[in-house]
DNA sequence: CAAATATACTTAACACTGTTAAGTTGTCAA
DNA sequence: TTGACAACTTAACAGTGTTAAGTATATTTG
């Protein structure tokens, strides 16, 4: 059936068009000034139309915080080649807090904002396949560093939630302007890397003790 | 002048009145479910009133950002008592996350929502003093652990970024719903002290090391 | 081919939001 | 008694997410 292939794809575009005016409002104008109406003129459609494609604004966003996801997994594209889990680590922590910096709007909707959780609940099957995903691999590497002896033995996934707060954390603070009074912009990435470098020493040099 | 007394006590008294009511409002429903109007209809006044003694939404949650900060030192008041640096900054940190957890809407108003910030940008001096009172006490312990050489040394200001980010970042994972889908309700706060927990170990033990 | 149906989209409205300009009281000082 | 000032309200603006109902257009069926 060529006609309904091509009536398919039609949907899917406008479908597209829809992600792709929201994340246009989203990039340039930030997270609270993407609206319904503020879409629908952009891709020159009725408001309504919008509500075709998308269950409600929740699911919007939760296909642009996996868009972003997306985004992420090419910052951290070239780190999995590093032989050495703990340099792997810092690395990984290093562009993790360099991607949330460069895109806040983006950190926002993946680590931040409810929006997405919520979508999440009502929708899928109820997993968030994009943060376990990301996690796992934090873990397999903290995993990788205990069980070449060079960190402290530990409960893997608690120690994952700790450095993945850690970096979260820095980020989370700084997008949400909690550092702003106390560390000069220039300053921010330097002091946040100093930050982390210090706790890779000192689970490296407690590895190197044993 | 007693009449000029009365009428000043009357205004603050209503000033009080609307502050109640916003974090009556804000306790029991939510932040997003905070409005001008309802504040209005719980104080019995028309919403313009509540201009008249707020600039505006911003500046209400501001003075509850505020109080959010009396009720954490409230947490940790008992806690400056402890002698050893090293178990009062566990401590700190575990009742930290206590807080977060227990109070999540204060929590998100001093910690994570961008308009008590806003607020503070267009009206004080311009000085963060309730955020850099606490990570002053953080960088005070964190100093007092490194002139005892219980932890490996380095530059404060940074670390204590790193330590803040870490509790911070697995609160803020925590009641945003990052956590749901890979920790148990139950098991969260046992979990986030683990993570803790490890950390202050890996310190302490790098610290004797020397 | 004509009638019925399904698809794609829009109009209009509901119930909210923060905020402001203008108007209305009531109280106090001259 | 009049005028000014303070406290408060009404009405409105411009926006939000969302839904019920209506309108063309195209497709399928009798």
């Amino acid at each position: 059936m060529g006609i309904a292939e091509r009536k398919e794809k039609q949907k899917q575009d406008l479908r597209k068009a829809i992600l792709d005016a929201s994340m246009k409002l989203f990039v340039e104008q930030g997270y609270e000034n993407v609206s319904i109406r503020k879409i629908a003129d952009l891709i020159e459609y009725s408001p309504t139309t919008v509500y075709l494609y998308f269950k409600d604004k929740n699911e919007i966003l939760f296909n642009l915080h996996e868009i972003g996801f997306q985004k992420m997994a090419e910052y951290t594209a070239d780190i999995f080649t590093i032989k050495n889990p703990v340099v792997r680590l810092h690395k990984m922590g290093e562009y993790y807090m360099k991607f949330g910096l460069e895109n806040p709007e983006f950190y926002d909707l993946m680590f931040i904002l409810q929006a997405p959780m919520e979508a999440l609940q009502t929708i899928d099957n109820c997993q968030w396949k994009s943060g376990d995903q990301a996690l796992g691999k934090l873990k397999e590497t903290i995993q990788e560093c205990m069980d070449k002896n060079l960190i402290e033995k530990g409960d893997v996934h608690a120690i994952a939630m700790a450095i993945w707060g850690m970096v979260h954390g820095m980020v989370a603070l700084a997008i949400r302007n909690r550092f702003d009074k106390l560390v000069p912009r220039e300053e921010m990435v330097p002091m946040m890397n100093k930050g982390l470098t210090w706790l890779l020493n000192v689970l490296d040099a407690s590895g190197n003790k044993t």
